[in-house]
DNA sequence: CATGAATGAGACTTCATTCAT
DNA sequence: TATGAATGAAGTCTCATTCAT
């Protein structure tokens, strides 16, 4: 009940954010969006940061959760590399709502890591290692990877998982990109599916 | 003389909105940057905007000539894709100051192509038709990889060039990160530059 | 409701503009003056002009609605003249308060009817036009004066307009400037009104 | 040589006062339009306002000259009053020119001699008197009329000083508007000469 | 719990004025 | 004497946030 107000919220900012950048916002954006009124979202966030934050933490404990369930099943790096890029479709390429997100992230992570926000210091330590965790589990698969002999061994795992992450970022920004402006970009959500096994199949593994 | 000023103006922002992202940078921030006055800088340039326009602006300028000078003496796809990749070191990678453009473009790229700004259409114009440029010579020269049988042609030419563009660009951001948060991202220039050839050959190539 | 505290801050604006004149009165005087927030006020008028014009507006929205309603029953050119004279004094010279609005009219009109303001367009043509029904109104009444035999028809309509209208401003801004600059100027409200009334008997009048 | 220099400035200062208005008036419109450059304007004037008291100055200094020269010779209350108005009509109505000074005039004077303006003390003391001295002159020949049994003593003289000044001024300010904004106002120059006359004849005269 | 009217801090920007040349 | 590039003080306006109802 109160939860789903505050999913209402986290939604509609989304939305704003994507299609207007989060700077440029205005949290009566929201309220119109959302439906709900200002003095109810600062009940839920204490700022306008707060609420950014909060859809990434929210979006990074949905993943990590998500690649621990469907991690510990697994054996094989390349399943593993699947399953997590398997993940990334199943929060973020599902639907237009979803491509938003995309688009959030791509804004705000950079800044959220790299800058250190006065405010809200725990919420963006807790982005920090969630974002860490992240990372960190698709290098330990890279490496045993590599280490298993089935992945590329001559380059660094952080740069291949660097060039991995930044080729779905912008396979997906692509999409999003299509879905908003109407422009075409040039393949769809299938296609971009295809395209990530295959560079798994050609460039990572050996 | 007076270009020189306008040089140190855009050279201070590039750094200033790198490290404070564009919304948070204010102009005394670029003031005690360059060292140039509030009021000389709005001799410049019309207003906060029109500075990161004219830096992205610059940055397509400079990088589409590069193209356009290195390009016509090259036959081979795969020896033209090398070549736009390495101006974009050239302009990008070459040192620390120029590795700030690369958080600027990731910032504003998106929201400038994607929003459209009510002020400055004519630079806006110039930079969604620069943009457009640059992706379609990538482009046209996968294309031309695929026709003449040299390139990996079992994907769509823009999802190749989408991932191509993520990889690097999430290469570059890496070596930002690193450079600006003393962090280790855990590779340098050198290996970024390998891991792209590498992508080209693997992926890219047949 | 709200329309007390559109009608507070106009109040006070008038006051403020008539005591400072527009292009020193900061909005912030308007903020004292009317115990309104600086905020609350951009949420009624767009821009500090805003308040300028809306003011004017609202003076021409007044002045000729009563004209309206008085000179439909009479038809006597001379009791018109009187009737449109009665009603500049009805709005402007009833009390102190009132003065003020003609310092502000003799300020701003010659500009706003003159220089083409970008900003504001319809609220400007709203002024213009409503100017000038002012002015034909009067003019109407003079003419019709004039062919009915009663009034003085060796000068233009336009000329003895403008006269008119120039004796009693000079005449209200006189009372305006006695009641501010607590300096004499030596004659008060009722001596005004027998004045104009004369004027029009001894000069308008055969 | 120097004074030449001065007379540039402060006539083309009119001019760009009189058709942009003091407060939108840039110091940089007036260095276009008299050719001489900033710094040299700041030689001869201590600051915007000081321009515009010094345009004021001017015209009460000469204005009251030529009343003083004129006036001495005359003895009959109606021809003094006439010759007044010549003099107005001498400095103001000659030439489009000299058209623009009534706009500023009726544009400033109000300010000026209602406001304390903090800078420029003994400039705005000296417009002050020579206004009081220019109004006082007017009185006087009224109040002679009037006790010679000549003019109008059923109104107060400084109510007929007052109506008698804004009618002029009203004249001349349509002709200043019809030679600037190109809009027919009905009467040129000599009929609003005439018309002066006329007003003297029937309602300051007996 | 819910609202949205009201607030005011602080950013952007202008332009009168200065002063090195 | 003459210039106009450079300055920075100060005003307008926005919008995140609060709080009375």
């Amino acid at each position: 009940m109160e939860d789903e107000k505050r999913t209402k919220i986290l939604e509609a900012a989304t939305k704003v954010f994507a299609e207007k950048g989060f700077q440029y916002a205005k949290i009566t954006d929201v309220v119109k969006e959302s439906g709900i009124s200002t003095g109810m979202i600062y009940t839920y966030f204490r700022n306008k940061l707060d609420i950014l934050l909060s859809i990434i933490v929210l979006f990074l404990q949905r993943i990590n959760q998500l690649n621990q369930d469907k991690l510990q099943s697994l054996d094989d790096p390349k399943q593993k590399l699947l399953a997590v890029l398997h993940n990334f479709e199943a929060l973020l390429i599902k639907d237009d709502k979803s491509l938003t997100l995309v688009k959030v992230l791509n804004e705000a992570l950079p800044h959220i890591v790299l800058i250190p926000e006065k405010d809200l210091q725990e919420k963006r330590q807790e982005i920090i290692e969630g974002n860490q965790k992240l990372i960190n589990r698709i290098d330990k698969i890279i490496l045993e990877g590599q280490q298993k002999g089935v992945f590329n061994d001559t380059l660094n795992y952080s740069v291949l998982r660097q060039m991995l992450c930044g080729a779905i970022e912008m396979l997906i920004y692509g999409l999003f990109f299509q879905r908003y402006s109407k422009e075409a970009i040039g393949y769809e959500q299938d296609e971009a599916h295809k395209a990530v096994s295959q560079l798994i199949d050609r460039f990572i593994c050996k």
